[in-house]
DNA sequence: AAAAGGTTGATGCAATTGCATTAAAATAGA
DNA sequence: TCTATTTTAATGCAATTGCATCAACCTTTT
């Protein structure tokens, strides 16, 4: 069923992973360089300006942003010590709580996408004509 | 100079985000299962294994990983203390050090491709037709 | 040759991540 | 119902990573 990976695939792998590095050690640089937080702050700010007043329950931010548990429990805490997102309580479900953003974390979600956006271009939209941003895009979302 | 990503170079960085980590975290699982170390561990054993007898210097070994120097350093510290890479001093350059690999390094690394080759085939290869992996690879290569 | 500057590698300390476990509540099954 | 299982979220502790800095040595400049 396995088996071992031909010279195309092998090649495919080492590039995800080389590509994926040089381009989020150069975004996570611009980000730092300006003074902001990392791209997980980003991607939970974002989700949860997506989700709106309703917010969304820690574990449906968990899966997608693809990340441990544990990982979101305490980025969470980091976010809501910041200011930038409320734990509420969500009265179907006691165990659970629903995570908003706040106004403050709508304002750092969008002074971040002012330096993210331009370091996305860098780092792969200047590298990339835009079909191949097309097809690059249609096959890595087959590895998912 | 930058600007703005278009939506398929937007498409195309997450893409790149979330199959990466995707395809790492279900091969990372298989080596962990298997009772073997992380994927950086055979990443340095296998660059050092390719380097032969006269091994690489740190600095080498760091750039052609993407380790942060204090990464690498660290690393070397666990493989050495593993038993798996052995540190010489070299003449030329007295501050300067050689990391070679041991005969225990070269089994626990063929051990490790074992189990990761597998890997890679279920979590690329198997996703991907020969073509497709071809042309991935030379977009990624585009990102570097 | 001496000083200034650059390279190589290590390390103390803080922050983050990973692992294992736990607590509490919901759901399913007898 | 009431017991067992599953789901949701947190947390103590160990390992790793990030940051800043340092020490030693090499190279270049004067």
């Amino acid at each position: 069923m396995d088996r071992k990976p031909d010279e195309a695939t092998e090649a495919a792998w080492i590039g995800l992973s080389r590509a994926q590095r040089v381009a989020t050690a150069s975004i996570e640089a611009r980000l730092k360089a300006a003074g902001l937080p990392p791209l997980s702050w980003y991607d939970a700010l974002w989700e949860l300006e997506r989700a709106g007043e309703a917010g969304l329950r820690p574990f449906e931010l968990e899966r997608a942003l693809l990340f441990e548990q544990y990982n979101l429990s305490r980025l969470a805490d980091r976010l809501e010590k910041a200011g930038l997102v409320e734990r509420r309580a969500v009265e179907a479900d006691r165990r659970g709580q629903m995570l908003t953003i706040t106004p403050a974390g709508r304002d750092l979600r969008r002074r971040m996408w002012a330096v993210y956006a331009p370091a996305i271009q860098g780092a792969v939209g200047d590298r990339l004509s835009a079909g191949e941003a097309v097809t690059l895009a249609a096959l890595l979302g087959k590895l998912v």
